[in-house]
DNA sequence: CATAAGTGAGAAAGCCCTTTCTTAACCTCA
DNA sequence: TGAGGTTAAGAAAGGGCTTTCTCACTTATG
């Protein structure tokens, strides 16, 4: 591997000289630029970027948490940073948190001490408080789909109350009267709001949110068969099921079928996501958008701009999309 | 931050005996240990991994490149490498592929620029010589999933041609008699050994290779509709349909219900891969499981053995497995 | 008791860059 | 023509660690 030396030597230079050709921050008079130029081709050299890295305190890299590397939603995730990132010549330090506390913590620390420039998190276990302390440090970080007082410049976040509410509203629309929910685990801000959602639709058609027709799971597909079950237990009749998001409501749909319901004739269901196997199950879902991929470019897009100097448009809040398949139907009385 | 300098001072001793406590490799006397121990503590040093990185020319990072973030498949294999690398301290420096020649060898030089220890590879498009030339300097490689001559100590690899096998003769257990076949592209290896495993089966139960039941697609959801509609065009009757991934038993599944066929009555489909999404087709999907997560674990142990002084005990070859669901049924003559 | 062998610790070189500081050369304008 | 102002390039000082080299001091050996 040649070193900057083997290239200054070799262009008769000296090594700043060298160095100001390759970084183009201060001006070279033209014939030296060029042997330069022509000693770096020749000797195919490549900057050691660790040096670098060492030189100017900055690694080029970025650290990303993510719950988990083999889930829809944290492919698309990652596959938008990535794809943002690395085009700007930096990289991305890639570490799983399981939605865990101690795990995600321990990642962030591998993370700072990896040198990361700054950290995209998708941070679900981790409080608020820690983030706000972790931002204190000088290290910048950014926020996806999440919302944190006093960190709102570094958060992209989707409005899940009006999610919430596109999905109810859609089924109101199709006639259907009694509507039950599954929701994701309630202290989980997202679960909170597209619940909300869920009730200011029935609210706004003039019909009671009863209690006795949400059932709160966990965002698992287990938990979507057992809250269709628990519901039925209820033995209050209900036309519809909204589903916090599309795992349950998959759920949901081989418990329905299992049970001997004919789809979407006995029931409909929308789920919240979009997640790529929406349309494998049968029937097609019905569900609301999720654009987190787009939030998550917009992450490294703030990352770009606050920490390379980047000045890409930025924006912060998200709008969620009913998509219409084929899990819901005109209620028929 | 503290460097090394200080807690020499605090410890009063050399930096060269806090480095050589830190690194626990050269006998230091107790005292003096326990003093820099203290004073690690109280500084609450961390040792700044680029500065390391440059003198021992060694980053403790692993290069990894994937063709998709946002796919199951490629889910699970990070996740497994991910796993195990970060158990030891390393990291992963992830880049996609997307199957594609010149992004493919983008990405390598990337990782090569990025100074990585070594690279553990899903290449798919990359030739045989290139990874060979690659191989020739000292950079360490692994791959995932691909046979390459002269390589076979780097390469973990499925035995397709037996899950092809199985997956027929499964069918043929079954009684079916007229199986056709969806293959990938059939300059892809795996694609050509599951085909062969495939007419394998139908010439041990005494059966043609009838070339009239065989399409070729190429590996996506889209040619699975192509494909089952080409075949039911040629006008030979089948009863069985043997998919070489799961995504075209996806869309196979889908079309022949839009064509109003009752699934698996009609047509009995096995896919090839189980991926996540198998089951959340309708009917659950028999398949063939392919153990990818296995063999990346496999590769990155293989680079703990090889760069970093593990010794795991390394396999590389795996064997698929049948994997019956609902979408297959015992034919009716 | 003198010499050889073995230990443990410090000094210093080296890893490969970036960037500040300095100096030399060149312009410009009165 | 010379003071003042620019520009361009080299010298050198880091950046924070590892590791070799060296030396002082112990302990074993004949």
């Amino acid at each position: 591997m040649p070193t900057i030396y083997q290239v200054a030597e070799r262009a008769g230079v000296s090594l700043s000289t060298v160095s100001r050709v390759l970084n183009g921050k201060a001006s070279v008079n033209k014939v030296l630029r060029e042997r330069v130029e022509k000693a770096v081709e020749e000797l195919n050299y490549h900057p050691n970027s660790v040096a670098r890295s060492l030189a100017n305190s900055r690694t080029d890299s970025v650290g990303v948490l993510v719950s988990e590397l083999n889930a829809p939603f944290f492919g698309d995730l990652m596959q938008a940073i990535e794809l943002r990132l690395r085009a700007a010549g930096k990289h991305v330090i890639i570490t799983v948190g399981r939605d865990c506390l101690e795990t995600e913590k321990d990642a962030v620390e591998f993370l700072i001490s990896r040198n990361c420039d700054a950290l995209i998190m998708h941070a679900e276990a981790l409080s608020d408080e820690y983030l706000l302390k972790l931002n204190q440090s000088k290290l910048p970080i950014a926020l996806v789909n999440r919302q944190v007082e006093g960190l709102s410049e570094a958060c992209t976040t989707l409005d899940n109350e009006k999610g919430g509410y596109l999905a109810t509203r859609h089924l109101l629309e199709l006639g259907h009267k009694n509507i039950a929910y599954i929701s994701g685990p309630i202290e989980k801000r997202d679960a909170k709001l597209r619940l909300k959602g869920h009730k200011r639709a029935l609210s706004e058609a003039g019909l009671p949110a009863n209690s006795e027709l949400i059932f709160e799971g966990n965002y698992t597909e287990e938990d979507g068969k057992l809250g269709l079950l628990e519901l039925m237990a209820r033995d209050l009749p209900f036309s519809a099921l909204v589903c916090a998001n599309d795992w349950m409501a998959s759920g949901a749909i081989s418990c329905a079928r299992d049970l001997g319901m004919s789809l979407p004739q006995d029931l409909s269901i929308v789920g919240f996501d979009d997640s790529v196997f929406a349309h494998h199950v049968y029937p097609r879902l019905t569900t609301v958008s999720n654009p987190f991929a787009d939030m998550a470019e917009m992450s490294a897009k703030y990352i770009l701009n606050k920490v390379y100097g980047q000045s890409n448009e930025i924006k912060r809040s998200f709008e969620p999309e009913l998509i219409v398949r084929e899990s819901t139907i005109q209620y028929e009385g």
